[in-house]
DNA sequence: CAGACATAGTTCGGAACCGCAAGTATTGTG
DNA sequence: CACAATACTTGCGGTTCCGAACTATGTCTG
């Protein structure tokens, strides 16, 4: 994964590129194979135990937070997720169509979906998830225990931080100047 | 990006929902949550530097690699940006298309491909990447500057470990079984 | 040198995914 | 009761993504 250049020849290469722009580096190795590092972890996990049940690491998460908590709001499960509404509306329906999740109407809110596992949902991740916590252990080999929990601390500090502080930024950092459109994406309907 | 619920209360649920089974915490928590946080940081610079230029995350990685890089051979290419040799076909097109890289054949060997940015592309590049380490400088804020350094060591051991063990733990897992084939994908030509 | 094998890249199938706009239904409010 | 707010779905247009099949080229070996 991390392919035939080491991070010191890189960032070496960035400087020789860059010349007096200074560079903050430890910052910039602190983020910016932290994508790379989540690929290469997921795509083990995937290949380990998720593909002999024929679940995507999406439709893994969605399974696995509805399976922590039970019965849940769909909004919630989207944001504990990390995908958005419109994505978990086609996850679930994938997940529901193989009978593993199920899609239920809130009693007294009308407007709510709740989803739930099916008892072969249920199954299915009694049966996973020890499989799955088995190659967490597998990657995380190389940490003590101690560093393990310093790195979790770290990445939930990065995410808070981000929570509570990422709009305001995007909104300093563009100005006036409101965000462009995506190229892609439905028009509206006149033009 | 964590939802309504802190990381000690999905432990708590975990356990609750293992009862007995022994749960390695630490390792759940080094591995669980990296993706989401990898995701919101690329949001992050996504909708911060990135979508002025209506680049996508990956888009601009592939910028970059070859940037700093220089010319490059395209599986180089694929395997430092960590997508697959196909995915980069297509998003080389995509950065093609808005004349930003271009595409030339090995003087020698008929099999190969270079990648090259071209001078708007250069140009997109030497005014992009120093905003887009400013946002790295925001998102890694709340970490010491040797925290930052201690992380990204981390995440290389683990990216290291996989590399050098992943496959062959793999295997093992699956002993003689071989791997399904995905839902997905291209199938035999006859049948 | 022909045939086997290896390597690099492209094509293709199917899914995931986003962000947005628009639509539907329900709930809250003045 | 009109009207705003909320929650979700649907559909669009695009990108990304994997991995297997396929094509083209190079290399090794008898």
């Amino acid at each position: 994964m991390s392919g035939h250049h080491t991070i010191a020849e890189t960032e070496k290469a960035v400087q020789a590129k860059l010349g007096a722009v200074p560079l903050h580096r430890e910052q910039m190795a602190a983020v910016s194979n932290i994508h790379r590092a989540a690929t290469a972890i997921r795509q083990h996990l995937e290949n380990s135990v998720l593909r002999t049940s024929d679940l995507t690491w999406t439709g893994f998460v969605v399974l696995w937070v509805v399976w922590i908590w039970g019965e849940m709001e769909t909004r919630y499960v989207a944001e504990e997720a990390g995908i958005s509404k419109g994505t978990l509306t086609g996850v679930a329906k994938t997940l529901q169509s193989r009978g593993l999740l199920e899609r239920l109407g809130h009693p007294t809110d009308g407007r709510l979906a709740v989803l739930r596992l099916t008892p072969e949902g249920e199954e299915l991740m009694g049966d996973l998830f020890p499989k799955f916590n088995e190659e967490e252990v597998f990657v995380s080999n190389p940490l003590e225990s101690s560093e393990a929990q310093s790195l979790a601390e770290m990445r939930r500090r990065m995410v808070t931080h981000l929570e509570a502080n990422g709009e305001q930024r995007r909104l300093d950092l563009r100005g006036d100047t409101p965000l462009p459109p995506r190229r892609s994406g439905r028009r509206a309907k006149h033009g």
